[in-house]
DNA sequence: CGGTAGAAAGTTTTT
DNA sequence: CTTTCTACCG
């Protein structure tokens, strides 16, 4: 292992940093050692600094609360380790979507064009990594062959076409023996895959093995046809390193310093490749923010960062915990959710905006009789602060949970004919991921829409639109928290990144009645609202 | 086999 | 309500 650059004078962390021990623990680097930092350092607030400079060895955890400069701290985190020496070529940044991974390398051309040129910090995504590992030659054979594919060119498979091979994979009555269509199989076999343990819970033992038969299927239908999954990347990738330990070997020599962006998005298998590229030392650096974990449905797997000291060599955690975007009013209501947190992982945010913006209201709950009366008044209020504030209309927000209630809002406002600068932007809460809005309407706050209810299969009595209504109607006949079927706590995260959006105006809306899937139907009002008041 | 009527189901989404 | 699936007909 290449160890030639400097680290004599690297600060050192506490194992955990709470929000009391921030100004006391931290080690900042002397003034002669900073010099040469200086314009990555400058702005940095004590624990942006304290995450930037940490020692490169063993494992960090970022605990990144929601807009507390995650990204800043990432791109300087990898120009701090070139300027201290690592060779950048030997850095790796891992992301999951494409845009992350081109913001962070633009973002990190800007702060050091000594990150660019030929020899680069390799900043991409898991899938576009796994898809370099294979595209490869070693010993003058492509790996991709090693693996049991002939051609010499990885084919994508596209959403369409995977529903046509799912389609073929299966007959119509195993998908009526597991209850499913095309669609909800897709995600249960990209679930098999990506997170068997969790697929095993979720399904019974005949379920499960109906559905591995399936997957075998779709298997060699994708292969007898060269295509590949965005799975079979990551998929392919772990089967040549654990077919060709020295090829594994050799990834796992190339890196001193590993990355990884949004940690708690990761699948078992993402931790696996991580795995391979920590084998022979090369240091972690995670972050991300188990608060937001919004994806267990597709695979992703909280443990990792729940677990992250027991789980990763030498390890701490670091927490950012000063937040650039959301007023003191918003941050509260925020903190409020985890109350009940164990202390290791809470996270209270502080507000860093230095003057608090005027004008603004406590996050405030709306109630109303009708969805009509609901989005007169969104509408009503939107203009209004407008107005008074000088914000823009089209820079505001109303976050839904499902997309079908969005449907129904948007064509309520086509309707009206108002165009989209008129109206605030519709999204739906996990799109809204990572993004901002001066003021938020956090939408769809009723009881079986947000949180979010399933139905147990062996529960499905009637259809699910029955079942929501049976909980309105009967009142308290129905055991509700036995025939809930949801992951209650990823629903409160959700909430919690709705919440996490605003700037400067929060507003909670709810109406008890509402069409949904073109039925007016009953609700009641969601959980969510009680932490909130 | 292919077209069609009627039934049934219906989160969230990136690579 | 809309989309998708299935069963049945010619």
């Amino acid at each position: 292992m290449d160890k030639r650059y400097r680290s004599d004078f690297v600060s050192t962390i506490v194992p955990v940093l709470t929000p009391t021990s921030v100004s006391t623990s931290v080690s900042i680097p002397t003034p002669v050692s900073m010099r040469i930092y200086e314009d990555l350092l400058s702005g940095l607030n004590p624990e942006q600094l304290t995450a930037v400079t940490a020692r490169n060895s063993g494992s960090l955890l970022v605990l990144a609360g929601a807009g507390c400069g995650k990204t800043s701290v990432l791109t300087r985190r990898i120009a701090y380790l070139v300027r201290q020496g690592v060779p950048p070529g030997r850095i790796c940044a891992l992301t999951f979507s494409r845009k992350a991974a081109e913001e962070m390398a633009h973002r990190l051309l800007k702060l050091d064009t000594a990150c660019g040129g030929k020899n680069t910090p390799l900043v991409t995504t898991f899938h576009a990594f796994a898809l370099r590992v294979l595209r490869e030659r070693y010993k003058g054979r492509c790996n991709f062959n090693r693996i049991g594919f002939n051609d010499d060119n990885i084919l994508l498979l596209d959403g369409k076409r995977r529903f046509e091979l799912i389609a073929q994979a299966s007959t119509p009555a195993v998908r009526r023996a597991l209850g499913m269509g095309i669609i909800e199989l897709s995600s249960a076999l990209e679930l098999l895959l990506s997170f068997p343990e969790k697929a095993s819970k979720r399904w019974s033992d005949e379920e499960f093995s109906l559905l591995a038969k399936i997957e075998h299927e779709f298997f060699n239908l994708r292969k007898a046809r060269g295509l590949w999954d965005f799975a079979d990347l990551i998929c392919g990738g772990l089967e040549l390193f654990s077919k060709y330990p020295d090829i594994a070997d050799d990834w796992g020599g190339r890196f001193d310093a590993v990355l990884v962006d949004e940690f708690q998005d990761t699948n078992p298998m993402q931790i696996d490749i991580l795995g391979v590229l920590l084998r022979f030392g090369a240091s972690l650096y995670a972050v991300g923010d188990d608060d937001q974990a919004i994806y267990g449905f597709r695979g992703a797997d909280i443990r990792p960062i729940r677990s992250f000291t027991t789980r990763f060599r030498d390890a701490a955690i670091v927490k950012l915990q000063i937040n650039y975007r959301s007023v003191t009013a918003i941050l509260e209501c925020a903190n409020r959710l985890w109350a009940g947190k164990p202390a290791e992982y809470r996270k209270t945010l502080i507000s860093g905006l230095k003057p608090q913006p005027s004008g603004c209201r406590k996050p405030k709950t709306m109630r109303f009789g009708t969805q009509a009366q609901a989005l007169e008044w969104i509408l009503g209020r939107a203009r209004f602060i407008e107005r008074r504030e000088k914000i823009p209309i089209g820079s505001m927000a109303v976050l839904f949970r499902i997309n079908d209630t969005l449907t129904a809002v948007a064509n309520h406002y086509k309707n009206m004919g108002l165009t989209d600068d008129k109206i605030p932007q519709l999204l739906t809460v996990h799109a809204s991921k990572g993004l901002e809005y001066p003021v938020v309407f956090l939408y769809d706050l009723e009881e079986g829409l947000f949180p979010h209810y399933r139905l147990r299969k062996e529960k499905r009595v009637h259809t699910w639109l029955e079942f929501l209504k049976a909980i309105v109607k009967s009142k308290s006949e129905l055991d509700i928290d036995e025939a809930r079927d949801c992951d209650i706590e990823e629903e409160l995260r959700l909430f919690y990144v709705g919440v996490t959006r605003a700037q400067r105006y929060l507003f909670f809306v709810t109406a008890s009645n509402k069409p949904f899937y073109g039925k007016e139907m009953a609700f009641r009002p969601s959980r969510f609202l009680r932490l909130v008041r």
